[in-house]
DNA sequence: TAGTTGCATGTAACTAGTTACATCAGCCGG
DNA sequence: CCGGCTGATGTAACTAGTTACATGCAACTA
């Protein structure tokens, strides 16, 4: 029951521990002793306690990643990219969901600062900024994704591109009025937004007709109001992508002849439905995140990547 | 950058760092010293080392859960029912993923442990169980899901009973001729085919023609031989479901009239398309995988959960 | 007034490792 | 034959906390 320290490896093998630890981490041991060593480590069934090697360390070697919302496939992209980066430097890996609480969020990256992570990938509101920031001072390098704040790094999207991505694509699909269904008032939802209405100008179309969106059970009256007046429905956040799907099925519409519909991140179904969307590069943002906090760099880093258009004809006229 | 230490916050508050510890931790002390202690460690910015704490303590109060498929809505469910309960008990949970490689399963486990988790909640092969097993000779609760091994917890489904709903459905909806796609040879496939031929034989219809698939790419071939004969095609395992779908709408086929559909695992898209399946109760799994770690049982407990028939219309004739 | 009691606080040992420095044996050269 | 060098190993200090025990002081009792 109690467990096997590593002085016990060292009475085992008639060593110290210190000769012990040299041989664990490779040090200068003399093969036979080494042989010694790992043999009664292996009888023990011995496991060193990474806390201490830690706490000696002054850090973990443990990446941190605080997600708001494991669901969403952009999110599973991203830590794959993670996950990639950190596998390749020997860091452990742990996520924490929030499940879109500011609470959960400032409580989360509290916790990982308390496990001295090594560096933190926060996918979280403005809440958790100030600790992220005493983070950052502290020397812990903290990336942001999906949004920036002074003095910490971020990998974001362009999301005024993809918002123009969008409407050009309506616009070379013969769309003439567009609803829009919009996720909130975050940054990236209002950017996306402002990129729609410039493109739509650009391709001499109206403006946009728009709608936000709490949670899932407000989208069906609101995409029920977008269709009296528009041949084209967007949804600028993934999560709402299938609660606005379903509120275009039921009411018997065909895409693309009755209605045209263009969403944000690409999803497994998307294929099979013919859904066209506007991808975001999310495993190579979840490297570029992790690359930043092995990396360290010195000042703020902020990488931007760029949306790409699939189009699998839910929006062609 | 040279992090805030406990010795600090006692310089500053100028009394002993057991004075700040019984403060931090609730022990008895007099209320303007504590009130200086607070004003020391708030201004300093200070942030307790959990490393430390846990290494006194023996364990960390992390739980540690790995996880194979993070794309898999079943093992999202599971995850909110095991972070319910950690924060319930103020445990922060350290997620693993491992892309369904047996290396990476065992190379998580064995972090995990030397992580100090308090205990574990596991979803992987075999290749992991004898540290697994250690670890709960060391006194650290390990519980598997969907499967069950000696000397483990296990949360699991009736996979049995599952096949067997499924059969009953088919009966019900008067389906004749059954073809399985099913996703390997791990025992919830095994058990849930096991059921499947009982319950078809049970109710008078002929067994069903068998397919078993590696990987994705397998299927569309596998699903084309399946429609040769039978009027039916029933999937074992959630992550196949995507590509058994477009492998029937590729084809062109409507259903429930050109063909049944009856796959496992609830998801979000399976409302909209109209797909019946049979799901697990993946939530309260989570809540009792966690709860068995917290507990700390002596005994190795299995529980075992029931699956019920979501009917939504792609298997009725 | 001396003794008892009890609260508040400090001292120091403890957790499980790492590592700088000391030590010691054996070998070589002068 | 002895000093110096080198390679292998041990000793002990260090990491950042927790906590058992000791101590000190004040108030209350006899």
């Amino acid at each position: 029951m109690k467990r096997v320290t590593i002085g016990d490896v060292a009475a085992h093998a008639g060593v110290s521990t210190a000769t012990v630890s040299r041989v664990l981490n490779g040090g200068l041991v003399a093969e036979p002793t080494a042989a010694k060593v790992r043999a009664a480590a292996e009888r023990l069934g011995y496991s060193p306690n990474a806390l201490t090697k830690s706490i000696f360390a002054g850090r973990s070697s443990t990446i941190g990643v605080v997600i708001r919302d494991l669901s969403s496939p952009f999110y599973l992209d991203l830590i794959r990219g993670i996950d990639e980066v950190a596998a390749a430097n020997g860091s452990p890996v742990m996520l924490a969901n929030t499940y879109r609480s500011a609470d959960r969020e400032a409580a989360q990256v509290r916790a990982m600062d308390q496990q001295r992570v090594r560096g933190l990938v926060i996918t979280a509101d403005e809440t958790a900024d100030d600790h992220a920031r005493r983070m950052a001072e502290n020397g812990t390098p903290c990336v942001l994704v999906a949004r920036t704040a002074p003095g910490l790094h971020s990998v974001s999207l362009d999301d005024v591109a993809a918002g123009r991505l969008m409407a050009a694509h309506l616009a070379d699909c013969g769309r003439s009025q567009v609803g829009v269904v919009s996720g909130g008032t975050r940054p990236t939802q209002v950017k996306r937004l402002e990129g729609l209405r410039q493109g739509l100008a650009e391709h001499g179309l109206p403006q946009p007709e728009e709608v936000l969106v709490g949670n899932e059970d407000e989208v069906d009256g609101a995409v029920g109001s977008l269709l009296r007046r528009n041949d084209a429905v967007v949804c600028t956040t993934g999560r709402l992508t299938v609660a606005v799907h379903l509120a275009l099925t039921a009411r018997g519409l065909k895409m693309p002849d009755d209605i045209g519909f263009l969403t944000m991140d690409d999803f497994a179904w998307a294929g099979t439905l013919g859904i066209s969307v506007i991808a975001q590069p999310s495993y190579e943002m979840g490297r570029a995140a992790a690359e930043l906090v092995v990396s360290e760099p010195a000042a703020p880093a902020r990488i931007v990547f760029q949306p790409t258009l699939i189009a699998r004809g839910s929006c062609e006229c």
